[in-house]
DNA sequence: TACGCCCTGGAAAACGTATTCCAACACGTT
DNA sequence: AACGTGTTGGAATACGTTTTCCAGGGCGTA
């Protein structure tokens, strides 16, 4: 097909390329020519290299030239030029749980006000989609990546996660994990056990006694902290032994959780804590259903402060996470000249409301 | 600024690439020659080009040699050679907003499940800021642009807007919008006013007759949209002309327009309706901290059907958006044969729940 | 046995940008 | 006026990949 040369049917393709292939856009090539400089002047008139100056006068008709023909750089190239992306990699377990798109909000804010580009996947809470993904996130190269996931665990992908992790900061990228303290890597510790240890306490100070607590699988890092922190606040204080159920870390499993506990009829506890909100939320459903009313009759309280939390009536009761802030600051870690693994903790607040009133 | 260059230690830098470059990862060079085979041979072994066959052999060599020193490869590198890279960007408004959130969930999910890397951006609900990462988008070449923003007619950045993404449409680029019908592109086309026209015929049919109605800056056209279907479906039903109050389209707006229209002690209303459902949710608690009980006193109903809709106490009355499928639809639109502009509608549905009781 | 064809591997070019190196030039000093 | 120095533009090369083009080998057919 030696058709080239545009020949054939000089209409429809325009601005396209030289060679047939679909060339996406004007490149610097273009905005060269259209300035009459070299492409050499012309990238050095955009990022004015350093050791090198470009005549004020050529840096304009550059830049004007660009704004003509409506040039962007391209990304790609530079990324192969340079040799290092401006991406920044986040992988949540899913977007769409207030815990996790607080924290995304604020690496995503982070990432933009440093130029990167912030590419976000979804793993689905599971082990081995995060192992996937990690490893097909290398090839994109990023600068950074973040995972903010729900550590599991003894999922046996630990070993492979960490592997693959470990190639990556080797090839200079730079690995953070949020809440997931264990993996040898720089971390965004989030206070979880001394939190949940504090709302114990603060329960117990406010007349509470017979506990049925929500977590999920003891394998779930996260809750097993925050059940474990809170056991223990209950042992400290001299509380007799909750009832602890275990069921998933969602909204559903807060409901079905409960909805189980309250079986009976009349409730045999004082509250329900649930490791995070929306269990909680969950939880506060159920107690509904079953005829009774939270807060009044059965005491219950959460863990995030994820935002709405002050907006449900009775208001929840919960150890605050400034979840915005863990994103920031896990990005700022990321990118902080400190190599090497540094573990930033975050301190949590119990927040008391009106689901669980002084009894 | 850039680390200059640890070229003058020579030591330290062990597996760093020939030339002192910070060359990351192991390339595909490396692998053909760990397993003998030319650079062609060891890339049509992984993308197994049309036209060509390679002997099982070497591929299984060259697969064994890529496993061996963990080589990823590079997508920057494929994005230059193959002209075209394989990521969608996506712009929302405030990813914390869980009316994004699910979009956004969507929108990554159906990414994903094409092998497309998503990319999100934050507009922080300002059309500047939204023109301005459009604009640097370009320069990344994604496959699809997605725009789930507030359009916000009359910004002055709307032709500009239009621009660029025509720009970016000529040199083969894909956008869609959700939700912004009027600009000359595909859209997911949320059907808000007659979800709203539906939501006023529903209310009145439950007995409300003196409406205060919550909406956002006319420019908005979201708002505008749901505000204007109401007040129609209220008109058709020979209904008087309710209370419209101008706020915020947050969480706060509604509250602080709530607020304000229960300021006389006895409410001059039936029912508060909002343009979406987080300010709904603010404006329950205005209503509770006025001392008086949503949906017993004063009738309250949202927009989208968020997920926690249900749990809250009353259960929040509103129209549902099939969020999720929103941003799932979205992409496949992006990603359709079918060039040119394409409108596509999606249904909402009244849900009546107890914050609306029959009056 | 010779010819041609299909098949497959390798060398080289291409993608768009940044940067190194080289040449040219202006200017100040002697 | 000659020389050195500092400055600036341009050609060429590198980045990691895909793809084209070329050459060599195996095989069937005449």
């Amino acid at each position: 097909m030696p058709d080239l040369a545009g020949g054939t049917i000089p209409g429809m393709d325009g601005a396209a390329g030289r060679r047939g292939r679909r060339t996406s856009g004007p490149t610097l090539h273009d905005v060269a020519r259209e300035a009459g400089v070299s492409v050499a002047t012309a990238s050095r008139a955009f990022n004015g290299s350093s050791t090198r100056n470009v005549k004020p006068e050529y840096i304009s008709r550059v830049l004007a030239a660009a704004e003509r023909i409506g040039y962007q750089p391209h990304l790609s190239a530079q990324a192969i030029a340079l040799g290092s992306t401006r991406t920044a990699a986040l992988v949540v377990s899913d977007i769409d749980d207030p815990y996790f798109s607080s924290i995304a909000a604020g690496v995503i804010t982070a990432a933009q006000a440093q130029r990167l580009i912030p590419t976000v996947a979804i793993a689905d809470r599971s082990p081995d989609r995060e192992l996937q993904i990690v490893r097909t996130l290398r090839g994109q190269r990023p600068r950074v990546i973040i995972i903010a996931g729900s550590r599991i665990d003894g999922s046996g992908t630990d070993g492979a996660l960490s592997e693959e992790l470990e190639a990556y900061q080797a090839a200079g990228g730079r690995v953070v994990l949020v809440s997931q303290e264990g993996l040898p890597f720089s971390t965004v510790a989030i206070d979880n056990g001394g939190g949940a240890r504090a709302l114990a306490e603060a329960l117990v100070g406010r007349g509470y006694r017979r506990f049925g607590v929500l977590c999920a699988a003891p394998a779930i890092r996260t809750s097993h902290d925050r059940c474990g922190g809170f056991l223990a606040g209950l042992a400290a204080a001299g509380v007799p032994d909750p009832t602890v159920v275990e069921t998933a870390f969602t909204r559903a499993g807060g409901y079905d959780a409960t909805h189980e506990l309250l079986r009976g009829g009349r409730p045999t506890v004082d509250a329900v804590v649930a490791v995070n909100d929306v269990m909680a939320i969950g939880a506060m459903t159920a107690i509904r259903d079953a005829g009774l009313v939270p807060g009044r009759d059965v005491g219950v309280a959460g863990f995030d402060d994820i935002s709405w939390c002050a907006d449900l009536d009775p208001a929840l009761s919960t150890v605050a996470v400034p979840l915005h802030e863990v994103g920031v600051t896990a990005m700022r870690l990321a990118l902080g000249d400190d190599r090497g693994v540094r573990v930033v903790p975050v301190a949590t607040s119990v927040v008391l409301r009106d689901s669980t009133p002084p009894r």
